[in-house]
DNA sequence: AATTTACTTGAGACTCAATCTCAATTAAGC
DNA sequence: GCTTAATTGAGATTGAGTCTCAAGTAAATT
């Protein structure tokens, strides 16, 4: 039930109803901390019973991330992930490219360093995108 | 004419015939600097009289991007660009989120902690993807 | 509380990049 | 040149995501 508040405020600032299917899917994936595709928020919903369609699947994301309370991520492989923002910190990701895990990383030094790089090409930064692949420990050993 | 040469043996190599339709595809990659997507190429194969279809298209870059020939670039809009690797060096990218305009850079600070954090993690690092988004100098203006 | 109004939903059609199919074509070995 | 197996291309198919529009349902109005 977390931010429900803060969810019922966006809502209604961006003029749209607050409707059970809307709750549903950020309670979907507030509870997570994974990252998952469209798919499988959309058809855990159905197990679950509270079932809606993809259509307002979608929708609905887009208002989410589109106010900060989900971060949709592409990993280059055709979907986008989505994972909620309620731990606050950003932060960019290590993928595995053998097993498909999911590391989460912040480098200060990073962070700092593409500022600079963007200003000195006379570009304001607004966000960036920053995935390493590599092969994770554990699937080294196989 | 470029790297022509080594085209025909990555060919040789992967037991692949040395058509046409391949070396066009390659010519057509080599002999510019843009990012352009798979559309993009194929037309513009077709206007210079050359057609080859768009399965070929995507057949041939598949090969070459395995080959070290040519480098894939998801900006995250759905669609591939494909840029030749002539010029050897590594570099990330910077893209303009009003223009459209892509601009190469390399900071090998950034390249350096890269390795550290995939270190640190217990992961080998065999890739990256790092795209700075933002406004450039033009845009501003406007 | 009933009615009206307008936003939301959902099933399925549609889009778009990319992949697949398979008959016709063609490169390469004999 | 002939044979054979890889290649090509037109169009079908896939899959993620978006759109449509009739039916459903909040919320405002009375």
């Amino acid at each position: 039930m977390e931010k429900i508040q803060e969810l019922q405020e966006i809502f209604l600032k961006e003029g749209l109803r607050y409707t059970k299917q809307r709750e549903t899917i950020w309670q979907e994936i507030s509870s997570s901390t994974e990252h998952r595709d469209a798919e499988d928020i959309y058809f855990t919903l159905k197990t679950r019973g509270v079932a809606t369609s993809r259509a307002t699947v979608y929708r609905t994301i887009e208002v989410l991330v589109r106010n900060n309370l989900v971060r949709a991520l592409n990993i280059g492989d055709g979907r986008y992930r989505y994972e909620n923002k309620l731990d606050q910190t950003h932060h960019d990701h290590l993928v595995c490219t053998e097993c498909g895990k999911i590391i989460e990383f912040l480098d200060e030094n990073v962070e700092q360093q593409q500022e600079h790089v963007a200003r000195d090409h006379g570009f304001t930064l607004v966000r960036h995108i920053h995935q390493l692949y590599g092969v994770c420990g554990e699937c080294q050993k196989n």
